[in-house]
DNA sequence: TCATCAATTGATATAATATAACGTTCAGAG
DNA sequence: CTCTGAACGTTATATTATATCAATTGATGA
């Protein structure tokens, strides 16, 4: 039960990106098929930017990525691909940094919970019924139904602090 | 136990609101008092709007009331107040409204968690320690060190939800 | 009291994030 | 093949936030 509910972890050094990128897309790529949703060229780019960057990227960054792709873009360009991708939970947006990450369950009905490593910069994304189900109860006990949770917690990952303790005392 | 932790409600309908904002003032006031906080007037009016309007206010909101003062405003100045409320805990700042409440334990440490109506647009803040202690053990499993925590639910208040059930079926 | 230094505020400019509105193109249904 | 709605292109603008430097204020000690 360690690690079941961890959807996207923090990535060691020399994991292997690009397959990681490619199961990624070949995942969500899956459920636009199954669902009928339109995987359009511009939408799957945007996805493999946020992917590749494996970092939270702002809607400005990816646009510049787009261009230098060589293709024109502007704001609604990429706002509306992200609307898509956020809508349809292959994307979230973390709402304390304005920027976006790759979903780790995609096609999951879920509450995600973020940890931000103030160190990497990395975030890990989980889906913890535990910590969704005692969010919505406890606001149910004060008579509010609740819908969506935004859940992001900024700290220190483990390599991180590994590195700030190897330098320090101790 | 069932309502310890509810550090600010959903007002009903006819509650006193200028004694809340007095309340709410004077304990600002005395928390600076003890800890050398300069609660200078420009901040303790801003701090009283946020109390007034009793929903959550957009720093461009507060600038134009400001402004209705009759004072000279521009951005940096609501933004320095906002500054110096938030990271004193008189003020909360909901990240996913890019807005700002006042907060209902001021001077108390906490993580609150935040209530967000989408009928009537109230927030009602929690400060429940078991929210947090779950958030925080679940990342430290994973050996994350949690500093601050946003946790936001957006959903429906019991008074709204009664007033919708009112008017539709059932 | 006054000189001084740091904190606060004033003032101007600009950065960063996001959406409105309308026209054009394209893919799929009939 | 044509029609239709979705997606995308394009221009303009709205909203949120910060950088920078000057002026003012207020506490502190000589």
């Amino acid at each position: 039960m360690t690690d079941g509910n961890v959807l996207s972890g923090f990535k060691p050094g020399g994991h292997d990106h690009e397959a990681c990128i490619a199961a990624a897309l070949d995942s969500v790529s899956a459920v636009c098929r199954e669902r009928g949703l339109r995987l359009t060229p511009l939408r799957r780019r945007v996805l493999e930017l946020i992917w590749r960057r494996h970092m939270p990227s702002g809607a400005y960054d990816l646009l510049d990525a787009l261009r230098s792709d060589g293709r024109r873009a502007d704001p609604p360009t990429v706002y509306r691909a992200l609307d898509f991708l956020v809508e349809n939970g292959f994307v979230h947006r973390l709402e304390s940094l304005s920027a976006y990450v790759g979903c780790g369950g995609p096609g999951r009905e879920h509450d995600g919970q973020f940890l931000i490593c103030r160190g990497c910069g990395q975030v890990a994304e989980l889906g913890d019924p535990a910590i969704s189900a005692i969010i919505r109860e406890k606001a149910h006990a004060l008579g509010f139904r609740a819908g969506g949770q935004t859940v992001e917690v900024t700290g220190t990952c483990g390599e991180c602090r590994g590195r700030a303790e190897g330098r320090h005392a101790s």
